[in-house]
DNA sequence: TGTGACCTATTGTGATCACAAAAATTGACG
DNA sequence: CGTCAATTTTTGTGATCACAATAGGTCACA
């Protein structure tokens, strides 16, 4: 057990890292955003273990609220308990990269459009910076800066759907792709990525459903099938 | 707080209840899956409220195994917990209804054909003759006992397919709807209700993947539209 | 040098305790 | 008799401890 954890945040390293932000939550609601978060942009490897009292001491809490993050994050998929009763991050199989495929090309593009009719002018204009910082991070390579903004582009029209119940379970798809995103696009680079966004703004815009869907779909089909053959081959 | 728990099954109001089975399983695995077995089949009332202690005495073990499991249940939405920290059976809305029924469409008749290929004559047998049973308690009124069989008509299926991702969001989905199916049923009886699952397994005797999807939409469309209407307008 | 058994350290699990917040109850007062 | 405040109880949260199982390392032996 050499690497508990594959990257920890500067602000989460240093000697009193305390829960990161106390806006009056609860210790495992931090423990659950920080990990969440982390899991999300890539920070941990598919495959690599987690441990309870290791995180514990790198966050500076007891391994108690661990327990209940880790918990939720586990029924989440976005982590995996083995028979052995160890955590670890899960590592993508083509079955399982194919289902999520599937998962999120028939429910992001419906979740899409009904943020269309919810939608404003301001709403439109934050989404458009959201995607300014993405294409600043595809052109300087940062990988973990532009998964960040990837999620939040999506998620910022997705939230707009006023949807909960359907806006949990692409959550739970994304925790799942998330480490597997970030070695694939570790190993390609962001250089040759091109997403169809600009396509969803000016959809957004025209308030125009079929074409939002339509980008959207390219887009998930694009980046998707991208890192998808790039990668799985090169697995066992 | 008069009522904890709805119902409680005759296995767990006895005495020394301790956990149900001990085939090996933690406690906190043994809580959920009794739990989730409860919410599946109806046992508890939409926004009733749960308690960490309460179900701890019930079964018998200490509040910290519940904890777990109830966040776990939480992560899957089967419950909620509002600002107060309070734990309850989430109500159903029409909103959160309808993004239901959409998640099933979109899901089910796909995981019922990845099924067809791993389908053998034997899981065919299985499944009419858990068809039959569900027949049987329809006739006799049995809401448990039709809720139980459904689910284990629909989940046999559906495991089959291979597809553990996709498994978990339909099972999620599933979680959601259960207390409310129960109490439509409650009011509006069994007796009145018509299934598609011959179609369903006439369609995989046959191997068409077509025919199926069809049927398990229909089985789908039909029954959340009949429970549905009958009682949301009841709601406030 | 490779392989087995033994030992040590680490890990997840579950119980118990202490604490703060919220709810329920009780009481007094208008 | 109804309403508000103070008190008591209940509840979730988090820490600490004890225990069993697993993993990793060590040493002996072939």
């Amino acid at each position: 057990m050499k690497q508990k954890l594959a990257t920890i945040p500067a602000s989460a390293r240093t000697p009193p890292p305390a829960a990161a932000i106390d806006l009056g939550l609860t210790a495992h609601e931090s423990v659950y955003r920080e990990l969440r978060e982390q899991i999300l942009v890539g920070a941990f490897r598919p495959g690599s273990a987690i441990t309870l009292r290791g995180i514990a001491e790198t966050l500076g809490v007891s391994p108690m609220p661990i327990r209940e993050a880790v918990r939720r994050l586990i029924a989440e998929r976005a982590l995996e308990m083995q028979g052995n009763r160890r955590v670890l991050v899960p590592p993508m199989t083509p079955l399982k990269f194919q289902q999520i495929v599937f998962a999120r090309l028939a429910l992001e593009p419906e979740l899409a459009m009904r943020a269309l009719s919810n939608i404003s002018r301001a709403n439109i204009a934050t989404i458009a910076s959201i995607d300014a910082r993405v294409d600043q991070s595809m052109a300087e390579g940062d990988v973990e800066g532009y998964m960040r903004g990837n999620y939040r582009f999506h998620f910022t029209i997705y939230e707009l759907a006023g949807a909960e119940m359907l806006l949990g379970l692409v959550e739970s798809t994304w925790l799942q792709f998330g480490p597997f995103m970030r070695m694939a696009y570790g190993r390609i680079g962001t250089s040759t990525l091109e997403d169809h966004h600009q396509a969803a703004i000016a959809a957004l815009r025209k308030g125009d459903a079929r074409a939002l869907k339509a980008a959207i779909s390219a887009d998930i089909g694009q980046g998707m099938g991208f890192i998808g053959k790039a990668v799985l081959q090169h697995e066992s």
